[in-house]
This record gives C-alpha cells, structure tokens and sequence, in this order.
DNA sequence: ATTATCTATAGATCTATAGATAATGC
DNA sequence: ATTATCTATAGATCTATAGATAATGC
C-alpha cells in the first residue's frame, strides 16, 4: 500500500486543503480525524504519519487557508490603491462570504476556537491576520502612517465582527443590515 | 434525595448561571454536562430533569448572560448619554473584559459556535445583540434615526471582532494595540 | 404518593497507537 | 529494505436514559 514519494506529498496536501475547508464549516470539534482523512480519501490511521496532532493539523490549515487569503487581498490592492479597499470591503461583507465559511476568512470562523488551542495554531492565526491587516493599512486613506495602522485595524475587527453576527443571528433583515452598516460605515 | 420546590428552583438556576460561565471560558464542546453539573454541585443524572439537552440549557444560558449584559449597558445610559457610549466602550474594549470570557460577553465568545447550532440558540443570541445595539442606537450621535442606527451597528460589529481578535492573536502589543485602535476610531 | 436527584450504564463518539500489508526505491 | 497507508483497537470521552432512592407535600 505504499505509494510514491510525489503523491505522499500530494495527500499531505489534499489533508490540509481538505481540513481548511471542515475546520473553517463545522469548527475545531465539530470535525473528527476519522471523518476528515475520509473526506480527503484516505483512512484515518494514516493520519499521523503525516501530523503530529489534530491540533497541528488546523495550525497549518489556517496558516494555508489565511495566506491563501492575503494573497488575494494583495491581488486586488495591485489592481489599485483606490478601487482595492472596496473591493476587498465588499467582497468580505458580502452574503457569499457569509452563507461559505467554509471558503471564507479563517479568523471570524475560527477565531473563537483557537483563543482556547496551543501556541501552534494561535500563531499560525496571527501571523494571518497580520498579512491581511498588511493589506488595509497600506491602502488605507489617512493624515500619516499611524492613523493609517489605525484606521486599518478598526476596520478590520469591524469586517471580523460583522460577518461572525451576521452568521449568528437568527433573522435575515438584521444581517444584511449589519454588513451593509459596516460596508457604508468604513 | 427529593429536595423542596424551592430548592428545586435555586438549582435550576444555579445550573443556568454555571452553565453561562463554563461555555463562554471553554466553548460549547469544551465543557461536557457531567462536569458541568459537577461544578454546579449536582451529579450528571440530574441535569435532564430540568432541561431537555444540552443545546436547550446553550439557549437558556446565552439568554441569561445577555440579559445582564443588557441591563448593565442600560444602567449605564440611564446615568447620561454623554458619557455612557464611552463608558460602554471603555469597559467592552478592557483588558479586563478580553481576559475574562467567562465573564463577558457571549456573542464574541459563543458566536461561531451558536451560529453552527439549532435555532433556541440562535434566537437567544439575536434577542441579546438586538438588546445590546438598542442601547448602542439611543446613544449614537448622529444627524437622523437612521444614521444613529447605522452607527450602532458599525461600532457594536467592531467592538465583537476587536474582543475575538484581541483574545486569539499570540501578541500582547497587537492585542492592546486592536483594543485602542477601535476605542478611539468610533 | 409524588418527584428531584442519585448511581449506573448504553451506545456512540473521540484521539492516538500498534502491527500488518504491499508498493516504492535503493 | 524501507515506509506510506491500511485495519483494528485501546482508552477516554461524550449525551442521554433507566431504574433506585429518599425527602417533600398532599
């Protein structure tokens, strides 16, 4: 049952995406190892030839899942300094975002989860929302470089807040108000 | 081992009230009944006694801790309009309130997992957030009713995601440094 | 007699590990 | 020969329930 030393690094990496996606849909506890290597095509005793721990396994999921984000922020900040911040604003407040945590921002639906982990998956978590925090302040309109930082984090925890309300209450009028209030706000 | 209607009662709540602590400080999977009970002086048995699942006590003891959230927040308004928005701001954004989920507020804590979860919880956390911004709303400065609304919105999502935010990143400056942008940005 | 709480347990998870298997790569 | 993955299982959880116990309140 052995296999090739370019498709061990292929499954490594089908776990990792596969885990970016249920850990970000169903949070930390609400995925098992035995289900997740399934949903990767595997068998779950596999799994710790490749992680030491679940634990580490969702610190390199957000890390994969959060840079994968920032790259694409950068993308749109390349496009333009003037269109990128209400691209990225829009984008992040939008239904799509919010009815897809699965595809969506690693912070807002594991944030919570993570407060509680190890060291591990708390930086990998940081070091993500550093890259994205990067980002804004760059494109972020401003007197000087320190309001700019600023301005740039408040967004972001407003971004952060809204979506994680906006999947948490229990009626549709209010979380479209919610994100709508935050877009037009910031 | 039958105890008086009213120590039934006194039980019941003490359940409720423990119950609000334990699943803020660890989440809703991080905390089973039995221990649960257990720190509420009960044995595990007991608990389906006085609710139906564990969900249903999520739902009840979400409700509670919002409720008083509420009522602080408007014991706070009742005081002045002027100072109350920076006193709510100030004590939302503390270091004291970052280091105390268990303490704190539920929608940043228990947030994502409610969002995840059946709709008795949902519903809960929507009546304590509508609570809270209700408050937030009659004390924004602002040109129309709209506008205040708006801006109760914007600053309550950015108040939640400072709180989440502050609590998961590894770094103490970053940490403080979020909590302050968003105090003096809204 | 009723009933709130207790002890004990069913049945289903969970993470992690041990040892077998079989294909790669020396 | 090495090793990535497999099957099988240990051991520790978890929620929920069944039936016993004993104090309340008619």
């Amino acid at each position: 049952m052995k296999v090739s030393r370019e498709q061990v690094a292929l499954n490594r990496q089908r776990i990792v995406e596969t885990a970016a996606r249920l850990f970000r849909e169903k949070g930390y506890d609400g995925i098992g190892v035995a289900d997740l290597m399934k949903s990767a095509g595997l068998t779950h005793g596999g799994f710790y030839g490749h992680f030491e721990s679940k634990e580490d396994l969702l610190a390199e999921a957000t890390a994969h899942a959060l840079k994968k984000s920032v790259e694409r922020w950068e993308g749109y900040a390349a496009k333009g300094a003037d269109t990128a911040l209400t691209t990225i604003g829009s984008s992040y407040l939008s239904q799509e975002h919010r009815d897809h945590p699965e595809l969506g921002c690693s912070v807002t639906s594991l944030g919570a989860d993570i407060s509680r982990l190890g060291p591990k998956a708390r930086h990998a978590l940081t070091e993500g929302a550093c890259g994205q925090m990067a980002v804004l302040e760059k494109l972020m309109p401003g007197e000087d470089d320190a309001d700019k930082r600023k301005q740039a984090l408040a967004k972001y925890a407003s971004m952060v807040g809204a979506i994680m309300l906006a999947r948490a209450v229990d009626d549709e009028a209010l979380s479209l108000e919610i994100l709508q209030a935050v877009q037009d706000k910031l």
